[in-house]
DNA sequence: ATCGCGACCTGGTTGC
DNA sequence: TGCAACCAGGTCGCGA
């Protein structure tokens, strides 16, 4: 994982100078790049924490000091490498740490810097721009009964519940996808309607799915053994739903369906997943 | 207050 | 072959 590898390899480094090649993932810092690389100068990473797709390095002072945040978005990663690495395609801010083993570059690589990094300011336990986001599901300190409780409290539909990050991360339109499928459970059955049971053995599956993919280095952030192909892995062998169009259902062989969802899609058996009443369409 | 939609981005793929 | 249109998707801000 990106934050185990983190832990490994820059807790200790001091960042000794930073390079920002475009202007785009620092915009949430409003004072502009070069302040940017400026405030990080000279500071000691102390630590490497993760919420969802947050990542962040408390400076300095593990407790009540500023961090280093980042973003990863849909793209982002952060990498460790020696400094004579060759720049990735997609380079766009480069640490220069001292004091770390032979010396070694933390990069942000991203292509469609829909993420970013900033610094967050007093806010090394928990910075406040990402107090609100939920603990994933495999984070022991993750509430399963808080969680079943707000579902069953919303009328939104289950998809959206599950991609909702103040009430879980770490699961995006894929994942939300694989686990409905395999919950048999239509992602726009209102959560209101749902049993507290159909909750549980849905959180279970979400699980397994992140398990899984995890295992199967699909979505392994290893600061090292990043896989340049993302989730090529975890997508060939094991999707059940996602992009599967017109493909006979696995479990039932009715061909998958595919539907407008936020903007994006949402694939589903229209057998084993069948829409509430609400969805349906007047005849 | 809550909910749902659209914008934000780049680049790989597809279609003419 | 070249170019344009399309698509992917986590999050945030806005309007209903």
């Amino acid at each position: 994982m990106v934050r185990a590898g983190l832990e490994r390899h820059v807790v200790g480094a001091t960042i000794t100078s930073v390079e920002v090649l475009h202007p785009r993932p620092v915009r949430r810092y409003d004072a502009g790049a070069a302040a940017f690389a400026e405030a990080l100068a000279g500071h000691r990473i102390v630590g490497a924490r993760r919420r969802g797709k947050y990542l962040w390095l408390p400076l300095d002072d593990l407790d009540t000091g500023d961090a280093l945040t980042a973003h990863l978005g849909m793209s982002g990663q952060l990498l460790v490498q020696p400094p004579g690495a060759p720049a990735e395609r997609h380079l766009r801010v480069r640490l220069s740490l001292d004091g770390a083993a032979e010396g070694r570059e933390l990069r942000f690589v991203d292509q469609r810097m829909f993420g970013g990094l900033s610094i967050s300011l007093g806010g090394a336990v928990v910075p406040p721009e990402i107090s609100h986001i939920a603990r994933d599901p495999i984070d022991p300190e993750f509430d399963d009964d808080v969680f079943v409780a707000r579902v069953r409290r919303s009328a939104s539909g289950i998809k959206r519940l599950l991609l909702t990050q103040t009430l879980i991360s770490g699961v995006g339109n894929i994942y939300a996808d694989e686990a409905l499928w395999r919950a048999q459970l239509h992602g726009e059955r209102p959560g209101l309607k749902l049993t507290a049971k159909q909750v549980r053995e849905l959180l279970g599956h979400v699980r397994d799915v992140m398990n899984e993919a995890l295992a199967q280095g699909g979505t392994s952030f290893d600061a090292l053994y990043v896989n340049v192909n993302g989730e090529s892995g975890y997508f060939d062998r094991s999707l059940h739903a996602y992009g599967r169009e017109g493909e006979p259902c696995d479990r039932c062989g009715t061909p998958m369906r595919r539907a407008a969802f936020m903007n994006r899609s949402s694939y589903f058996c229209p057998a084993c997943q069948p829409a509430p009443r609400s969805a349906r369409r007047a005849p």
